[in-house]
DNA sequence: AGCCTTCCCTAACATACATCAAGCACATTA
DNA sequence: TAATGTGCTTGATGTATGTTAGGGAAGGCT
């Protein structure tokens, strides 16, 4: 379990033994059981989380009650109300766990305890927030100049894991169309 | 010219009179005519700027050819190739000026330097880098649950100095919609 | 003044997608 | 076993929006 985390992030920067464990050691282990909520609204969002096995899905409810899904996240992702987190604002996400999930916990003020003693990981976790904005980026440009049939091939190029554990219908909402929609693109590639 | 920066930073931050000039003494004045480029692809980008007067566009060229219009500004506001800026990868985006402009350059090496030396400043542009990402969130949302109308009266809500100035062909490509369908729902409104 | 652009609007038509309504497969529970 | 619920599919229909085509006003240029 360990071992995985630290392969994520030696994708992108080096660490020497001591390094490692000392950064292992601000890491706490969470089971969550599918359905169970790991962050709702209104809460201070003191930790990310990084996911060593399982699903998760992060989704407000908008004036309408309506669900509106943010992000999946599936082994070797990042999840939190990443806003909340960073800003130190009151979460407004709830992050849901679709199966049973196992994740490491890591929490700001050791992150930044961390940075000051290893400055190296500040450069792995600012790379981690550039791509997802430039992410962030990519999905407002699909969504605003792509089909739906664009969208879901595009969804299914870049999340394969997810397209295959995720029910349609969220998948559908993560989309922005209907499930409907969803499943006649879906009978096409039959 | 300099007051106007520096209230917009004093609305966060509070500066004595030797942390003000600390501050305007890394920043460069730039002209520049409508029409012209600020950035454009494949460049590395070393500044972000404020604009002081004028307006600017920020897009990029698809594979087609076709321009896809990420973000405007006006007054008061900061633009870039924020992604280039933060990652230091080239850039991808055109930044062109839709009027003759007055802007302030600040230099990422500068930045950085400020940072060390007067601390609140990171708070400062941390703050601006998380309501960025806020206001992405909130256009991903708009663009995959809402309708043309509904975009377009948003767009108004936020932006009221850009809707007045900049041509409604760019507004439509900004909205992701036709010039035609935008100009049948301003039709409405008269 | 006359001639281009550029920008915006309008209308007729085509189409992608949502909505509404129903049925089926599969799992869960009584 | 029957009863119920959940998720996925399908078809009929309506509507928002794109597409195509053309015209007209304002401003810049010769």
């Amino acid at each position: 379990m360990q071992n995985k985390i630290l392969q994520h992030i030696e994708q992108v920067i080096d660490l020497d033994l001591s390094e490692e464990n000392e950064f292992l050691s601000i890491l706490s282990e969470i089971r969550i059981s599918k359905r169970e909520l790991l962050i709702e609204p209104r809460q201070e969002v003191l930790s990310e989380y990084y996911v060593v096995s399982g699903c998760l899905e992060a989704y407000y409810l908008d004036e309408n009650g309506n669900r509106h899904i943010i992000q999946f996240a599936v082994e070797d992702w990042w999840i939190s109300d990443f806003e909340a987190f960073f800003s130190g604002s009151k979460s407004e996400l709830f992050v849901e766990a679709i199966e049973n999930s196992h994740l490491l916990e890591i929490q700001k003020s050791n992150l930044e305890t961390l940075y000051k003693r290893i400055p190296k990981f500040e450069r792995f976790f600012r790379i981690k927030t550039t791509n997802a904005f430039v992410a962030l980026r990519g999905r407002i440009m699909s969504a605003l100049q792509k089909n739906n049939k664009q969208r879901y091939i595009e969804f299914c190029e870049q999340y394969p894991q997810i397209e295959q554990r995720v029910p349609n219908s969220h998948i559908a909402n993560y989309l922005g169309i209907t499930p409907e929609s969803l499943s006649r693109i879906r009978k096409e590639f039959l």
